[in-house]
DNA sequence: TTTTGAGTTGTTCGA
DNA sequence: GTCGAACAACTCAAA
């Protein structure tokens, strides 16, 4: 009599090393049944936006090009979670359901409703660590309660132990007797209609590999110099694994074993400030999603209560919103940023501090539109994460950046982007503009624009807000807020 | 137990 | 041109 198989239900740990419900399933010797199920509903107010499900698409069709390599193969399912789940154990006959944890509020709720439920039926239900390097649970303060400042929190991150990745486990995957249906990934649906994401596919490679290369390339070449390197985003200077990281392509501890592996050349670790500073990064990943545990409510509502009685501005027309969007606020650090996250669905994290000022700061709206615009437009898009990094812009949220840190388009554009490189990139219309002005074209002589056949207003918009106005306007309502 | 110093990413102003 | 101060308020942890 053969051993009962076992389903391994994936979702944001789409990789066959360092998978701990994976590996505990094999290790159990029966058949393993590795599945995936798009379960919108299941993601709460947070359904994967556009750019994700295209990454989402072409990291199923990796994973499941891995699996085939074993002799297995990627069940693809639709609709809720715990229904798939329960006609999939009726249909081949598994007793067990392994996974790896997800952080989300939504997630979390509907995990532990399953994990109850299937125990309740005798069926065996095992969740495993892969996405994060602790438990949120075991990082404390000392009055028991979470960091909300992240130096104390990474500082006692790094006096804990947690363990090494878990090896690949040896192939091929023993099939089960009964392989249950599956739908085609096409079925999904997860490509868009329109042509938005053509060029997606040139600056990525989803999947398992693609992730593993980035990290390769990025120890070797970037990381010593990350420390300056990463600020400047006409350069190829920060690792580009965040969307590798959300679908869990690659986990933390696999990049920390890297850069150790890395550091004995040196025999010291970290190898450099700069690997320091990178796997600093992978500690705000950490913080990020340990906040999200902590405080469920927060994509939704500020940390600090005070500010959900913030005035932002009026903009019932949607004007000053869509012209963020669509990169067309005049400033052109902020507008190369924009248009750099609708082409490739991704943008320079400098870039995002600048544009995200941009849209709280100088046009007053509330970050909540921010969020609602990353989560549908970048590919790496994570609850986590992108919560914390609109919380702090705003000034509402952890360790967020005080009212009065206000950051000016112009100044970021020359000190970050001195060249203007990264403004002729992505906003073309200035692109032989000289740099003494292209950070503020407005402010050009007639002449230059006439040559670099700018006419603003028509070819390229002027600004829509003026800095000097909206900084002292910006300084005004977020002081009375502390009033 | 209480106090104290320090804390991702900035800008402007005035000496 | 460079430099320090001011722009708050609060959490955390070391002393």
């Amino acid at each position: 009599m053969a051993l009962p198989p076992v389903i391994v239900w994936f979702r944001q740990d789409l990789r066959l090393r360092d998978h701990p419900a994976l590996t505990a399933a094999l290790e159990r010797g029966g058949a393993v049944i590795p599945v995936f199920i798009l379960d919108d509903a299941g993601e709460g107010r947070w359904p994967a936006g556009g750019a994700t499900r295209w990454w989402l698409h072409h990291s199923l069709a990796a994973l499941d090009t891995s699996l085939r390599a074993r002799g297995s193969q990627l069940v693809l399912a639709r609709g809720d979670s715990a229904t798939v789940l329960r006609d999939l154990l009726a249909a081949t006959g598994a007793n067990a359901i392994h996974w790896n944890r997800r952080y989300e509020p939504a997630a979390v709720a509907r995990d532990q409703t399953l994990k109850a439920a299937l125990t309740a039926d005798g069926i065996e239900a095992r969740s495993f660590n892969a996405a994060l390097l602790f438990e949120p649970h075991t990082i404390a303060n000392r009055q028991g309660g979470p960091f909300q400042v992240f130096t104390p929190f990474w500082r006692h991150c790094l006096t804990q132990e947690f363990p090494a990745p878990v090896a690949l486990p040896a192939g091929p995957f023993p099939a089960p007797a009964r392989r249950p249906a599956s739908l085609d990934l096409a079925e999904f649906g997860l490509l868009p209609r329109l042509g938005w994401a053509d060029g997606f596919g040139a600056a990525w490679t989803p999947g398992e590999d693609g992730a593993r290369a980035r990290l390769k390339t990025f120890l070797a070449h970037a990381a010593d110099a990350y420390g300056a390197q990463r600020d400047l985003p006409a350069t190829d200077g920060t690792s580009q694994l965040s969307p590798h990281l959300h679908f869990g392509e690659i986990g933390p501890r696999q990049i920390w074993a890297a850069a150790r592996a890395l550091a004995r050349d040196t025999g010291v670790f970290p190898s450099s400030a700069g690997v320091q500073k990178f796997l600093g990064e992978i500690g705000w990943r950490e913080f990020a999603h340990h906040l999200l545990w902590h405080f469920p409510a927060t994509p939704e509502s500020p940390l600090r209560a005070d500010f959900a009685r913030f005035r932002w501005a009026d903009d019932a027309d949607g004007t000053r919103l869509r012209a963020w969007q669509r990169g067309l606020t005049g400033y052109p650090i902020v507008d190369a940023g924009m248009r750099q996250l609708w082409r490739t669905g991704w943008m320079h994290n400098r870039v995002r501090m600048v544009a995200a000022s941009f849209l709280v700061k100088h046009l007053r709206l509330s970050w909540t539109h921010g969020a609602a615009w990353f989560w549908d437009t970048l590919v790496d898009a994570d609850l986590a994460s992108n919560t914390l990094g609109w919380q702090w812009s705003a000034g509402c949220g952890a360790d967020a950046a005080p009212y009065f840190r206000i950051f000016a388009p112009v100044l970021q554009g020359e000190r970050f982007d001195p060249a203007g490189d990264y403004v002729r990139r992505w906003v073309p219309e200035l692109a032989t503009l000289p740099a003494r002005w292209i950070h503020q074209p407005w402010a050009a002589p007639a002449d230059v624009l006439a040559r670099a056949g700018v006419r603003l207003g028509e070819t390229y918009p002027r600004p829509v807000v003026d800095h000097a106005t909206a900084r002292a306007e910006a300084l005004a309502a977020f002081k009375a807020l502390r009033a």
